[in-house]
DNA sequence: CCAACACATCAACTTTTCTTGATCGAGGAG
DNA sequence: CTCCTCGATCAAGAAAAGTTGATGTGTTGG
């Protein structure tokens, strides 16, 4: 209860962590072009093998990407669901009601 | 230049990471009920009036929240505009292409 | 002037987060 | 089987973030 008004200050402050950080936006950038492997974004950004893997740990458990092993490469890839999470938290945090639906509900653009 | 596809990444890592935590999420969602100063921030809110200062600091550095001096009050309240980047970013993250012109370049509403 | 108040700031400390290098395990290639 | 690669995990340390109590600064009231 009290789910609607009050955000679920916890996972808010998970997604927002998760997003705090240059080297997880740049692997959210790089995954965004779609599925990619670590060996690709090790190449893509410049980081560390252990790095990397510190940090797509924190986006998974986030929630934010899932992984597919295949063979010995492991995919990473985004998880929409929690994206529009993030969108939906972003909407609620808007403090006047009236903007709120003015852009997120808006279709004037057709 | 390149603003528009890769986004500002230190400038993104800011936001999220102002809006990463409880006290500060629980913070924004008080002066969404408007303009508050710090005693009542402190009394709503079970926080010392240190801790309250550290995490208003933080807001206020990231550019969420301004504050003005009346008398011995400071009154807080939020700065709608950052908010509005928070929601463009999470947009923006969207792993659609096609959304992300969807509002950042329109002003079909204005 | 002096005391009380609202708030910022500081210093010391604890906790969390991030980085790096090493090791480990699972797969494939020879 | 043996060696090599991809990548997870671990241990140790560095750095950043958060908490707490004390002190400082401006304001108001007596």
């Amino acid at each position: 209860m009290t789910a609607s008004t009050a955000i679920d200050a916890a996972r808010a402050a998970q997604l927002f962590h998760a997003l705090s950080d240059e080297t997880r936006l740049g692997i959210l950038e790089m995954l965004r072009g779609g599925e990619q492997c670590v060996c690709d974004l090790q190449d893509g950004m410049d980081a560390a093998q252990s790095r990397l893997s510190f940090h797509l740990r924190v986006l998974k458990e986030a929630g934010m990407v899932t992984d597919r092993r295949e063979g010995r490469w492991s995919y990473y890839s985004i998880a929409p669901e929690s994206l529009a999470e993030v969108h939906d938290l972003a909407v609620a945090l808007q403090p006047s009601k009236l903007r709120i639906l003015a852009r997120s509900a808006g279709r004037c653009c057709g």
